[in-house]
DNA sequence: TAGATTGTTAATCGATTAACAATC
DNA sequence: TAGATTGTTAATCGATTAACAATC
């Protein structure tokens, strides 16, 4: 395999923000645009140069002196640091209200999953379709799991059903998490690949800054 | 109204970790614990006691020297600071699955927030129920707005309809988003409280740390 | 060649951790 | 009082920004 870095540890800061430059070098792709200096590319995303040289640098010179980087090229090496040259197995449990949009919602074949199994402990979603899945019964998650090989699981169920079955799956072989329940699986699997999507805590978040806003506001009024 | 912290300026690190922390509390409430120092706190939350402390002491001191922190009044404090003790008006565009998975699964009320109006640009769309609010269409967006001045908006919409949309609402009185479009609002708009739910972001991090494990277990057997 | 812009090193800034005096 | 644990200051660590030599 190809070293994909210079040394071992990227921070997770950098990581994060990789998205993000891959969907702003997909815009200027699809808007013909061809070079881009990091000046020109921190103006449109609202960050410094610097910063995008450095970010970019954790992972090879992809830029040129005096001309700056070729989109194309860019979008594509960012594509494979991230990994979605080729595709993962993932099921999902929980065939909710939030579970369904995510199966119905997400591209998930161009961020490098692909989706083969929803799963629910409900008898009476058991084989309705969803995405062109049938929903499966949750009893058969271990045979299904030694037949498929999954190694990704979305789990979009409540809190109080969380901590079993991420036991369950990881003896199943699950090497990581894309996690809507409020349960902490990082507390007790502090190793394995987990993103958390609480977005009870988000809106929360948005809540405080809100307040903050309007509060400074009345204030300024006065 | 009350000064909420001692100076100005808390930092995004820190808000950001309160809704954490009220959820950790509203467990340990619920299991009937009564008081929790900061080391037991951060053993169970897998962070240090230090930060723990360093974070509830930019709004005030809450603790008492020996005991440890009460947990209902910690858990009341933070409520407090997050302004969940009364609500805003809030709106969602877009009644698409996510939309509708939103609008249905998220518990608004306990997040400071009580959603007043859902809209979509499809008139077929329109009428359907969802949470016991009749979808309505886009057109009557600035009328209803204009009779029941809601303060956020929710934005389940694709990036295409984003920015326009985004002018039209701030015009309105809209004074924070909660984002699920791919769109980076906070481009043109730096001040604007936002938070942005990208969930193909998040789905492409796990991509790179599955990939990163998978590669080092792989690398580890030979 | 001259101009532009990178890659990279050094400086700054902020956030986390450690230490400990204050105090319940 | 003695023990425990906070609130807070100081030390460390990491991430961001600035600067500039290398080079296309």
């Amino acid at each position: 395999m190809i070293p994909l870095h210079k040394n071992g540890a990227i921070s997770v800061s950098v990581i994060k923000r990789l998205p993000r430059y891959y969907r702003f070098l997909a815009d200027l792709k699809a808007a013909g645009v061809v070079r881009i200096s990091s000046r020109e590319l921190s103006d449109r995303m609202g960050l410094t140069a610097s910063q995008i040289r450095q970010d970019l640098n954790c992972f090879g010179g992809f830029g040129q002196q005096g001309y700056g980087y070729n989109v194309e090229q860019l979008f594509h090496e960012i594509g494979l640091i991230l990994g979605l040259d080729h595709t993962r197995k993932a099921i999902l449990i929980g065939a909710g209200n939030l579970g369904r949009a995510i199966a119905t919602h997400m591209s998930f074949e161009s961020r490098g999953f692909q989706l083969i199994g929803i799963f629910d402990k409900k008898e009476s979603l058991a084989g309705q379709m969803v995405r062109g899945f049938p929903v499966r019964h949750i009893d058969g998650l271990d045979e299904f799991c030694r037949e498929n090989l999954p190694e990704v699981a979305i789990l979009c169920i409540p809190r109080s059903e969380a901590a079993a079955l991420a036991d369950q799956l990881i003896k199943l072989g699950i090497k990581g998490f894309w996690n809507f329940s409020h349960y902490d699986l990082s507390v007790k699997y502090p190793d394995i690949p987990v993103e958390n999507v609480h977005l009870g805590d988000s809106l929360m978040t948005l809540c405080y800054n809100v307040n903050q806003r309007i509060a400074a506001e009345e204030a300024g009024k006065k």
